[in-house]
This record gives C-alpha cells, structure tokens and sequence, in this order.
DNA sequence: TTGCAAATGTTATAATGTTGCAAATTCTTC
DNA sequence: GAAGAATTTGCAACATTATAACATTTGCAA
C-alpha cells in the first residue's frame, strides 16, 4: 500500500507550479516550440490548484492582469498545451487540469473528487492492457483513451465518514 | 474471437429500434415511470443510428414533426432517458445514444470511430476491475466511471487500408 | 371534484467553443 | 542587417450546448 498520491495530501503546491513550469519550458525548448509569456501564463493558471479550471476561469484571471484577452486568446493557449501533452482537458467537466505526467507520451486516467474538485492523474497499466484487449476483441483500433472516474477522494471520504 | 459486434456489422436496424423501444416500455412500466409520447419520440430518434446525436439535431426533428419544442423539451427527455438509463451521454462529442444494455445497472464503455461515427458500447469486466483496483491503491472510491474510446472500428480499419 | 404531483410550454439567458481576417511578432535566408 | 515567410496575437462576430425561472397543463388519487 502506497503513502497517498499528491493531491490527496498536503504539499507545498509553489513547488508544484514551480516544477510543472520547469518542465513546460524545458519540453518546448527540447521541441522548438514556443512558450510564450501568454501560453506560459495560461499554464500557470491551469496549475494553480488539483482542481480543473473552465476556460472561461482563465480568461477572467487573464483580463483582472490587465491583458486584453478574448476567448480565442485561451482556447488557443489551451490548445498549445494539450498538444504538448502540458495540461488534459476533462470532457466530464468541460475543464482543464495540469498533466502530471508531462513529456511522456500518455493517455492518462483521472480520479476526479466530487466534493472537493480535486483531480488525481494517473497511468494505470493494467487498466491501458485491459482497454486495449477489449478494444482488440472488437477489432476496434483504439487512438485516444479518456477515463474519467468520479467518486470520493480519500481526504472526503475521511471527512464524509464524520458527518 | 467473435464475430463482430452490432453497429459494426450489416443488420436489420428497424429490429434495433424496435427492440429498444420495446425494452423501454417494458422498463418503464416496471418502475412507474412515464413514457410520454415525446420522451419515446427522443429515444427513437437517438436510435435513429448507432450514431450519437446531439441535443439540438433531435430539437430539429421535433420541430420538422409539427412538436412545438425548445431546448429544454429535448434536455428534460434526454435527462428522463438516461436516469432510466435507457441512453448514455457521450461527454467528449456532447451527444447522445442508445443503450445496449437498458435495464441492467451499469457504466459503459464506449468505441467510438472518428471515421464513421458509430459507437459500440461495451461492458468489460476485465476493465472494470482493473479500474476498480487502480482507484482504490489511491484510497478513491469510485461512483461514476466514464470510458470513450476513439479510433477506428473494424469497417473503417478495412476501408482505409484500401486508399 | 378537488387537490396534488409530475410533466410540459415558454421566454430568456448562461456557459462553452469557433471562424475569419487583419496586425504584429518571430524566424529564416540571403 | 533587410526582405520575405511563417507563426502568433488581437479582435469582432458568431455558433453551439445547456440551464433558469415561472406559468400552464395533464394525469392521478383521495
Ligand atoms: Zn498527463
Ligand atoms: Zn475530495
Ligand atoms: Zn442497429
Ligand atoms: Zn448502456
């Protein structure tokens, strides 16, 4: 049994951001693709918490900065991201969440909390092996994989169990 | 390995519709719940294909009946099927199909073919395990579990290898 | 038949996401 | 360094998806 996963326990989150922005600049720089301050802000924004951001949350951060932003100004930030693998959007959710699992190539698998909004990103192997035999079985030919579970994190399990 | 699955092979498609309409009627009679004329006129619609269809295409055809309708006539219904769980809302296309599965309690998965459009719902308790199990090693307890799958379904696989 | 609950009609509005084009910026090549 | 190409951004309008609020009707039961 593992010690819990970050999100569920408490850390020190500007290391996380930190980290997360190390990273982004690092893989664009490795790929020639260009991290720009509004790109690269966009991102910071996304990570601010575990919990995923609606564009529309973004946009108002990027206008209360004083940028003269438009929806197309993040949906194309967002965009960027996603195609570098920096940041998932949850469909369940119509948001957007920091990828931790960033540079590798992935299809993650999200563990997003219904009462505290925190979302958990995770690569399960057996569950990738499992999807793709059933996918096999079908002769279907899987490209993108999107698992979204909702349920009760530990942390709100602990504290449901109070009530 | 089996032959292939419903939307994937030639099939009498009235029997589908048929068949669904029926399980409805038989569902919802079992549980008190109301099959009104235009809840089953949205459930036959969905069924039209094993094409997902959006909420505004079924507001269409209403309208194209003579049914004086608006959005939330079509979302009330849409929300009536699926507690019933007699169709399933794909998060990732914002659309709607027919479930396979009406009646038994259950999470699909779904194979969606970004050529075709079709989907095949599946249930695989080898996936639901596995996602089960990766959920609870992160002290998650998991209620609602999403899976959409794309790619390309067996026709389409075929089909492109011919251009 | 009267009263209640469920379902529907109706209008307006919220939330999310896209298109198209022009201006600015950055990169490349000479 | 300057010209030209490609990428990025600004900006306005628009499209799509979904919900809120409240009045009216319908089905059912006491
Ligand atoms: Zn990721
Ligand atoms: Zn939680
Ligand atoms: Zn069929
Ligand atoms: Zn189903």
């Amino acid at each position: 049994m593992s010690t819990s996963a970050l999100p569920y326990r408490p850390h020190n989150h500007d290391a996380c951001v930190a980290q997360a922005l190390a990273d982004a600049r690092a893989i664009c720089q490795q790929r020639n693709a260009r991290l720009t301050p509004t790109r690269e802000r966009v991102l910071e924004l996304i990570w601010q918490s575990h919990k995923p951001l609606g564009a529309y949350d973004v946009l108002a951060v990027l206008t209360e900065d004083g940028h003269n932003a438009a929806p197309p100004t993040v949906y194309r930030a967002l965009d960027f991201l996603q195609q570098h693998g920096l940041v998932h959007r949850i469909a369940s959710l119509n948001a957007f969440v920091g990828c931790t699992h960033a540079g590798k190539h992935h299809n993650g698998m999200f563990l997003i909390c219904r009462s505290c909004g925190n979302v958990l990103e995770l690569t399960a192997p057996n569950v990738a092996k499992a999807v793709s035999e059933a996918a096999s079985a079908e002769g279907f030919q899987p490209e993108d994989v999107m698992i979204e579970i909702a349920g009760l994190c530990p942390a709100c399990r602990a504290g449901a169990a109070h009530d």
